[in-house]
This record gives structure tokens, C-alpha cells and sequence, in this order.
DNA sequence: TTGTAAGCGTTATCAG
DNA sequence: CTGATAACGCTTACAA
């Protein structure tokens, strides 16, 4: 027996006022209108005895904006300690949506339902969704593709730049320039680098601000020592661990680029009988469950929570603001990271 | 400059049809009406030129129905590696509702937003919910305000019984038999069990069938080995480990009774160095991250697929399924689970 | 200040 | 099969 919602005719009714009364007081956008103090208290009260909430799709439709945003993340069907990013940043996103009075409505390229990609837009267009989040778009025509209709598009980690729209990123430089300070000062001078992932700059700036830190110090980086694979997984971990410990000179301390990576390298270290951190320290990236493994690790923790922030406030300002303000369409905002110690890491033999 | 979306009047016009034919093709509801081979295809193409796409909105407010489930989650904020079940849960429940045209939005009690709990139900009410997905409700008066809106709810794995909806839970029984019989196959005779977690019976029942599996073979279960605390959290793990170790006869398998536990169980060891499974063998409950910590976790596997899977098919049932279905009001649905042998486990000394 | 009326995109009804 | 018409709940000019 569901009992149909109340309307806000029946509030006006209750309150003895007209609907539009109870519109400009309940949702009141039109600051022109001054309602006497007395009819709002009616207007209050009789709609909080209904049990009145408006109806978002009524108010949609008339509105012409659904205060809806559509997150696209990849991979939606991936085990989630092998992917624990998008899990995170989608509920941080959701989260701070709702307390800015939007919702977030989550989707993945991979879904069964959308094979044909097409289908994506389909359904994000059926919503009406004010604007799209992008977390690591898979080509540049998903993403162009949302840009083409007009919506407003924000991505965040590792962007597609050729399409131009507002970014959140974050670069690992500061992170691991502590990471590397912190092993450096231990007195480490044998550091290898164990990474993997994709081609997109996000990943490769991580090798690439590890060789530049070590060149700060003047310190070597044999080639060996630069062990790069193709995607972030615990096997892959493990393998460069057991190349590592190979060498004629292995070295005394890791900087692994991802913490998944990180367990596998924790895996071949147990297996060796190699102590963490008495006999080889360890620096992670990521810090997702770097503080729950043992050793505690070590690791260069990213501001997820902030990048759900900042890409919702950069939305709602592409939202809501007005055409002016939205000249610099290019808004690329970089967040730093930083070092997290734990006790993976301490100084050399 | 945004295009208008197309619509079905659009669509219409270009084929040269009346909106009801579009919307009969399109969206096809009533069966009685037939049209010709050549008129649908007109209409098909000409939607597809048009790249037209149902308005939800429009849909929702004039059908009554918005084909949105509401998901109220425990602890929105809660950290990732803490809580894993809910983010699983939900992810999987989105994904499965997509697939089947409906629409999950993701709410908690604990957002910032929604100190006043009212306002959660507020909101799913203002969206219209068909449905409300409980995962853990905190009380009883959480659920039953839903239910006395007339609302279709789910609750899943840790119900309130005491109001009365469908339930998809999972019974540790199987998992535990399974797990207690394969360390007694090893030939260990001194098990303990470290639990945790409040009094619903969910987690109590993980001690009782612990209890009834060593008592199937008549072991005995010393009071000093059931250690069981408040909450899942890897402190308590830890703790309850060296109180066992410190025991005059340790056991030499632990039942673990979640995963998070289980870490603070392996750093516990560790620190004692004691060796897994060699000293110590472990069998953890939950199978979220036991496989990609070391040793590799032999765990007990909760079919959380299938518990979102079953919870949309019941939620969707309660929705469209004709009033002589919607009787038994009380669908209990028990997923069983099952032991997932890894590598913590192997003969005693 | 309050009331009236139009309209957002869709679907249902009901006569042609 | 089509075409008109009404209605879903809400907002917002504009008129009173």
C-alpha cells in the first residue's frame, strides 16, 4: 500500500497558500519574491506534517539541469585490491557530490551493458547529467565524445591532454623527492626502482622524477637497477624483486612505484629470508594499504580525498558559473604528495 | 554552446510518425499496439541521426517509477582497507542494476549531510526510489521508516529481523566446516579462534560454528582459546594473537574471523617470529585481501557477487512483480560459503 | 505579497 | 496504426 508522496499542491493546500508559495519558499531560487514571515511558518509547518520532498525528476525536468554527474571510471569489474583508486575516489566523489546537493551517478566503459561504447553516452545523455568525471580515460574519443555534446567534462589522474578540459592530477615529484631524501639521509646509496604501468606520463613521470632525484645527489642509476614493466601487479613485484636480488651489487633499498607491486616485492623478500627493513628497505607509492601489510611500508601517500574535492568544486564552477568564469577551460590543477614513514625503511647493512 | 537533446518529438517529426509510435518503438510498453516493419525502421534511424535518448526524468515523473534503488551503506567514510565489504558491495550492486535498467544511488547514514538521519530518507524519497537496499542497518528504525513509506527493502548481511523485508545474508557454517575439517585433516588438534565484531548474529554465529565444528570431532575448546572483541580491526588481531601465544599450550591454528584481524594475526607473528604456516597455520574468514598479503591466505570466500546479484533480483521482483508475488514478505535468502585453500595452512610442528 | 497559467518530455487514453 | 489531449510535479513569468 504505498501511499503516494505528498505534492507540493498538498502542502499549498495545507498551508492555504498557492503552489508557487510553497516553491520559492521550499526550493527558493527568485530572491525578488518577500513571503510574509507568518506564511512561511505555515508553509513549514504544513510540509514538514506531510512528510513533503520534492520531486528531483519534476524539478529536473522543469529546470532543465539535474544536478546529476556522471563518473566514468575504468574498469568497474576489476578485484578491488588490484584496483583500489577508483574505488576510493568514487565514493569520495559521491560523498562530497551529496553534500553540495548533487549526486553522482557511477559508471564503467566495461560493464556488460556497454560493449558498444555508445551505449555509455546513451545512458549518462538519458540522465541528463549536468557534467562527466573521468578517472583515467581509456581513449581520447570517450572522452571527446561527452566534450562534443556540449557537457561539461572534468578528468582526473591520468587525463587524456589532448582533449582539453579542466584536470586534477597529481605529480609524484614532491613524494618522491622525500621518499628519496628519506633513504638518501639513512645513508642508502644502492637504490633501485621497481614501476610498472602504462605509457601515460602519469606513470613514466614516476621513473623520471625517481632518476632526477637520485641525480640531486649525484648518486648512480645503472640501467639494471631500472626494472619497468607494464602493468601494476603483485607478480610483476615479485619478478623484479628476484631480478634484483640477482645482480652482483643488489641494492639496499627499493622504490617500488605502486603499493600492489610492493606486496609482490614483500612476497619475494619473505622468501628470500630478507628482512624488511633490517636487510633491504622499501618505499612504496600509492600508501592504500601500505600501512596494513607487514612491514608497516613506507610510502608516498597521493591526496585522493582532495582530488574528489577539487574535481567537484571545478565541476560545479563549470555547472553553475557563468560564461565568464569559464573562459579558462583548461583549469589543469596539480596536487602535491608526500612521504609517509612507517618502518619498511631504516639505514643499510 | 549546448545542443538541446533531442526529443521524441524530434524523433517524430523527422520520420514522419506520431510521438506515441516513437515512444512505442523506443520504449516499447504496450504490446497490443503493432506497427509495420517499415515505420519502425524509419523511427530507429531516424533516432539514431538524431543520437535522441529518452529523457529518465520525463519518464520517471509521467511512469510513476524512476528505476532508481536506493543503497544506504554503514560508514561512508570509513577507510578502504577497513570496511572493504561495503565497497564491494556496492560496486557490484551498481553494475548489476545497470545491466538491468536500473540505477543504484549510493547514501549513508554517517554523511556529513545527514546528521539528521530524516534527511537520508528524505532524499531517497525526493528521488523517488522504487526501492531501498540496507547493507548493515545501524537500527531498527532505519529500516522501518522505508518500510512505512510503502518502500520495497532489501537487507543484506546483517539484517534487523525485527522488521520484516527480504533478506540476502551468508552463513559462515559451510566455510567454517570446511575450513575446520581441512586443519583437522592436517592433524591439528589445538585450534583457537580470534573474533570480533558486535552481537548480531552474523558474527556471533562465526564462534558458535567454530565451536560446533570442533565438537563434530569431539576436541576440546578451552575457553582461553575463543578470544573474541568488539570490533574487526587489525589492533585487536594483534593483541589476541600474543595473548594466545602467550597461553602455557598455544594452539597451533588460528581461525581468524576476518580478514582485517588476520593482519594484525600476521604481524603479531612476525614480531614473534613465528613462521606461517610452518609454526602457525591460519585460516581467515571474509577472502577480500587474503590472497595478496604473505603467506597467501587460506580463507573462507563470501559470495558477495552473488548476495548483490540476488539482492537486485529480489528488490526487482518486489517492484514489478504482481501483488500475489509480493506475499511472502520474508524471502530468506542464505548463500552459503566456502574455503578457498591458499597457503597459510599445513601439518602442525 | 499572492494567484494564474504555461510548459519541461514523456506516456496513456481514446477516438479516428 | 495516427493524432490530439491530458497528466505527472514542479518552476517561473506575469498579472492581480
Amino acid at each position: 500500500m504505498k501511499s503516494r508522496s505528498a505534492t507540493s499542491n498538498d502542502v499549498a493546500k495545507r498551508a492555504g497558500v498557492s503552489r508557487a508559495a510553497v516553491s520559492v519558499i521550499l526550493n527558493g531560487s527568485r530572491s525578488n519574491i518577500r513571503v510574509s514571515d507568518e506564511t512561511r511558518q505555515r508553509i513549514l509547518t504544513a510540509a514538514a506534517e506531510l512528510g513533503y520532498s520534492p520531486d528531483l525528476a519534476a524539478q529536473s525536468l522543469r529546470r532543465g539541469h539535474s544536478r546529476i554527474i556522471g563518473y566514468v571510471r575504468r574498469s568497474f569489474s576489476s578485484v578491488l585490491y588490484e584496483q583500489p583508486i577508483p574505488y576510493q575516489i568514487g565514493t569520495s566523489l559521491t560523498r562530497v557530490a551529496q553534500n553540495m546537493g548533487y549526486h553522482v551517478i557511477e559508471v564503467s566503459a566495461e560493464t556488460h551493458a556497454f560493449q558498444d561504447r555508445k551505449e555509455l553516452l546513451q545512458l549518462l545523455l538519458s540522465h541528463r547529467v549536468d557534467g562527466v568525471i573521468f578517472d583515467w580515460p581509456g581513449s581520447e574519443s570517450e572522452v571527446q565524445q561527452f566534450v562534443d555534446e556540449g557537457l561539461p567534462v572534468v578528468q582526473l589522474i591520468r587525463p587524456q591532454f589532448a582533449v582539453k578540459t579542466p584536470c586534477v592530477t597529481v605529480d609524484s615529484c614532491q613524494g618522491i623527492n622525500e621518499a628519496i631524501d628519506h633513504l638518501v639521509s639513512q645513508g642508502h646509496r644502492q637504490i633501485a626502482f621497481i614501476g610498472g604501468g602504462g605509457s601515460h606520463i602519469v606513470d613514466s613521470s614516476r621513473l623520471d622524477n625517481f632518476i632526477q632525484a637520485l641525480t640531486r645527489y649525484k648518486l648512480a642509476v645503472p640501467e639494471e637497477y631500472l626494472q619497468r614493466g607494464t602493468m601494476y601487479s603483485l607478480a610483476e613485484g615479485y619478478r623484479f624483486t628476484n631480478i634484483l636480488l640477482s645482480l652482483m651489487t643488489p641494492p639496499t633499498a627499493l622504490f617500488v612505484a605502486s603499493d600492489i607491486l610492493a606486496l609482490g616485492v614483500l612476497r619475494a623478500l619473505y622468501q628470500a629470508k630478507i628482512r624488511v627493513p633490517e636487510e633491504m628497505s622499501i618505499i612504496s607509492y600509492d600508501d592504500t594499504f601500505a600501512a596494513y601489510v607487514y612491514p608497516p611500508l613506507t610510502s608516498v601517500s597521493q591526496p585522493l580525498e582532495e582530488v574528489a574535492k577539487y574535481a567537484i568544486a571545478l565541476m560545479i564552477e563549470k555547472i553553475e558559473g557563468s560564461a565568464a568564469d569559464m573562459a579558462p577551460d583548461a583549469v589543469h590543477a596539480v596536487l602535491p604528495t608526500h612521504l609517509t614513514i612507517r618502518e619498511s625503511t631504516t639505514s643499510p647493512g
